[in-house]
Order: structure tokens, then sequence, then C-alpha cells
DNA sequence: TATTATACTGTATGTATATTCAGTATAATA
DNA sequence: TATTATACTGAATATACATACAGTATAATA
């Protein structure tokens, strides 16, 4: 990325600011308009610089056709990554976890939050997972995945119950899920007779009080 | 705002996406290659649709001129209200709490992420109060306050000490700071003699796994 | 010294785009 | 039963807009 200018810089946060002012990106004559240009042809070659340097795409043709580029490290990991999450509350039995009438709300939370990338939060019931420091009412942020180790914590659908469990696989026919409460017993599941799904891993926690 | 069609949503879904990938909103043409129609006027009557019902706004005259309102509570006050709270790690001993010298890095973090706001981040160490869910290296949110009532849970300093514990103040001169474990013992502290202060309140809690 | 980048004004134009008008059809409401 | 909302096709048009072309001027490179 070569250098910007000081003008190209101040053309660069009119359009950032056009943008989240109307939701929409500016013509060259609004461009000239902010900047005090008197030819919408002193917008089009800061543009074109701003084009050519990588500072925002141009789609050709199109009218407001200008998108700005995210190159900056800190922003693009932080400050402007931010994604709504869906919150699953009660899970219908049957119905597909994420399906609109399970969500509860959304959440914005940048997306780095956790270490490992996730896409929905549980929010978690009962008490079976409390000696894993898992209370009832919080938030589980989990992961759609099927690549699951021994140990990890795996949101699990039986027949049509959702459950969050240790995963223990001793035999390839075998599922064993271990609650972390000892009032709790040991599920164990036979994977020819019954209709076992992975939902996604356990990959953090957020709690409010 | 009134209710959406199902049809009506597709086309909202239909322009999210759009500006999502390009940076900018659609035309009606554009809406109508998304959607399948075949005349303009058909994106126009759901776009008037959803500018009556208050999901978008429509600019007069502006080509493009779309732009999705978010009425989404949660959203609107923080989309881009993100800040940096830093994580207090190992405390040194008599330095203040958010010396940098103890801070371990900083997160990003929307500020109204928990209903009450908070300061700062702390690691937790020890497992005193693993039964109300806090466990080792859990981040708890702190509030700064001295506004704290009996069963709040309180981050505590005693001497050079910095405690997690639930509060507990059943004499005036007297605080009894309870732990959630039974293999940890009750401290009581004579607000006379001993050197107590309040560092803030526990609003929230923060697991990576 | 010639060249290139920056920083503009001013005019012109094809087309991209919003927007209106005229219809057709179905389902829901009053 | 009349009316309104939904859900479209199809055609027409004024204008919003990108974009090219012709200049002027200054400062920075090669």
């Amino acid at each position: 990325m070569k250098d910007i200018t000081p003008q190209q810089n101040k053309v660069l946060d009119c359009i950032k600011v056009y943008i989240k002012e109307t939701g929409f990106p500016p013509t060259r004559s609004d461009i000239c308009k902010e900047m005090g240009f008197k030819s919408p042809n002193s917008a089009e070659t800061h543009l074109r610089a701003l084009e050519k340097k990588g500072f925002i795409s141009i789609a050709s043709g199109a009218s407001r056709g200008i998108s700005i580029i995210n190159n900056d490290i800190k922003e693009e990991a932080s400050s402007y990554d931010s994604n709504e999450y869906p919150i699953v509350g009660l899970v219908a039995a049957g119905s597909p976890t994420l399906a609109s009438e399970n969500i509860e709300k959304q959440v914005n939370c940048p997306s780095n939050f956790f270490s490992t990338s996730f896409d929905y939060f549980l929010r978690v019931k009962g008490l079976s997972m409390k000696d894993a420091g898992i209370m009832e009412d919080d938030l589980i942020a989990v992961k759609k995945t099927h690549d699951i180790r021994n140990g990890d914590i795996v949101i699990a659908r039986i027949e049509d119950e959702v459950t969050v469990k240790y995963f223990r696989k001793p035999a390839d026919d075998m599922v064993i899920l271990e609650p972390a409460n000892d009032d709790f017993n040991d599920i164990e599941i036979n994977l020819r007779n019954e209709d076992f799904f992975i939902e996604g891993k356990y990959v953090g926690l957020i709690r409010e009080n």
C-alpha cells in the first residue's frame, strides 16, 4: 500500500463519513459538495488515486459503486469486526437449532472474542455441568463442528433432546456423555439404535450477574 | 413496527446481503436479478412497503439510496461502540490494580456487553468461588463501585492481597467474605484493625476453552 | 530537463437508475 | 360486498451519475 496524501486522506474520510451518515456511498457530485470542489472530475481523479493505492474499490458503471477496503490490521481485527450472534434459547424438540423461533435475541460480539471462532450462543438449562463451572442461564459459545475429541464438552442431540456434556467414545458404535455433577448419571448411547447428533463444541462461556 | 411478510423479509435479506458483499446498496434492477423479478416495479413496491413498515429508508432521487434502519436496541447501542478493556492479571502486592505492569492485555468488547457497565477484567486465581461457577483463569468483569449489598460477589483487597468472595456485613465494624467452596473458610475482617478495601463488584464472567 | 504525480476547473454525454402509470391476480379485511 | 394489502408484469421517462476529454498549475522525481 502506497502512501496516501493529506488531501486524498480527506477525501477518504469524507467518503467514510458519508457512508456512516447515509448508509450508502457518495456520488462524485456528493464528494464535490463535501470537499468544496467545483468539478466532478476533481472527485473522480481522487477516487482513481485512492483505488490505485488500494484504499477503495470502484465498481465500474455502477452509481455510488465505491467501497472501502479495510487493510488496517488493528481495525480489521477489532473495531469494525463485530458480528451479531444469535442466542438460542429453549430448543423446541425436533425443530432445527437455529430456526428463528428458537432465537432469543441477537447479541453483538467481536468475532474473535474467543480464540476459537464460534457460531452461536446457547443458553444453558440445568446444572449437569456445574462442576465444570457451567451454571444455569450461562451463555455457551458453540462452534458447529464434528471434530470432537475425548474430553471435549459437546452440545449433542439425543433423539429430540439437546444436552451439554463431556464427550467420550470408547468404541466405534458407542458414545458416553458425562455430566460434571455427581447428582447426574452418565448417558450411554448405542450409535446403532439411537438417533444421536453432535450440534457442536463448547468453546467459551459468558455469564451475566 | 408492523409485521413483515415472508416475501418482504426475503427482499430485506437480499438487500442486506448485497450491501455486505458489495459495500453499497442495490438498485431496483439488482434486486430483481437477486429475487428473480422481471419488472423493476416489483422491487419498487417491496421497497415502499419496507419503508412504510420502518425497515429501510429510501433517499428520494438518489441512486442506491436504500439504507437499513436498525431498530434492534442492542445493535443500535453497540455496533460501533466497542471499547478496549484491560485484563488485570496477577496483581502485585501493594501496587495499584490498574497499573500498567499488572495489565495482561487489552481486549475488545462492546461496552454494553453486560447489562451493568464495567471497568476491567480480572483473571481469577484459585478455586475459592468454584461453586458459584467461577473457575481458575476465568475473566471476571469488574465494576469499580462501593455500592455493595449483602450477597454480592466483591473484589476486595485485604492488606495486600486481592480476593474474590461473597460479601456480608453483619455489623458496622465487621465484614465477612465467604467463599463458594467448602474447602475454604470464611474470612472475618475487623474494620478497625485491618486494612480492607473494596476494589469493585463482580458483574459478569467470560471463559475461554 | 522531461516526466510523472498531485490538484484542480469546466463541459459534455451515454447510460444507469428512480419512479410513475397502466394492468392482472389473489388473499385478507371491513 | 367493497376495499385494501400483497405480489407481480411491462413500458416509459426524466434525471442522476459515471466517465471521458480538454485545460491550467504546482511540486516532486528521474
